[in-house]
DNA sequence: CTAAGTGCAAAATGTTTGCATACTT
DNA sequence: AAGTATGCAAACATTTTGCACTTAG
């Protein structure tokens, strides 16, 4: 159903490694220009759809991803940082009580496994 | 610093009444094509700016904007359903309590005024 | 009168598609 | 051999820019 290749590896090992958002060029670049980048936006739209990547366009209208590690956490959250950009995993009850609360009281099933809370982090809020 | 036009007026209008997601398309279809794709793109990017409206693109790769109602709740966020695009504004104590648990326990300082978290409503859950 | 806003046409960008070729299984 | 993946070039869609003109204050 599908096969593994080089090119596959390749996108994939870039993409493991980003802490940030990148875009698709990054990934571009980065291979040095030596995979199409038709190859590269048709990776990438199945890692969307997988799960493995999220995706969400700047105040630039320029086109983030995002890695989403493998856990497996019970709970689990993103906070994002606004300002550096940094995704920041968070492994905690907290969010499971808010999910409980939502639902029982708001009627609102949240996502379980790809919530991402945008805020501001303590590096960057030390110098606002 | 900013002058009224009939233009601003008639985008404002469409757009305050537009509960769910829309496109930049949309708004220029809805004024019959009577004002100009720029004089959208121009007005919907300030509005981005000073929070009237949030952006998030697709996965059809289409940019949706979505519109902030003004309140002047205390504790207040949104939740997004991702299956009918509806947002649903909440005004509760439990995201003031997450916000300081985040920011007591992991340093991070979370988004005041336009927290989204995605999910699915209930009546989208309904059909599951 | 001046600053701000508008809208066209053109340019720049970003993304998708068709197709011939190459690679995996 | 059959199904999938690749990558180029072209098509397409979206967004931005330059500029002459209009309108609001």
């Amino acid at each position: 159903m599908s096969y593994k290749t080089k090119q596959k590896d390749v996108i994939l090992d870039i993409i493991k490694n980003k802490k940030n958002e990148f875009t698709i060029k990054d990934i571009y670049v980065e291979t040095e220009k030596s995979i199409g980048l038709t190859t590269i936006y048709r990776l990438v739209d199945k890692l969307i759809k997988n799960g493995t990547l999220s995706k969400n366009i700047g105040e630039d209208n320029v086109t983030y991803y995002q890695y989403l590690e493998d856990c497996n956490c019970d709970n689990h959250f993103y906070l994002k940082c606004t300002k550096c950009g940094k995704l920041i995993h968070v492994d905690c009850d907290c969010i499971g009580d808010l999910y409980n609360h939502i639902l029982s009281i708001h009627k609102f099933s949240l996502s379980k496994e790809h919530i991402i809370i945008n805020g501001i982090c303590n590096i960057c809020g030390g110098n606002v």
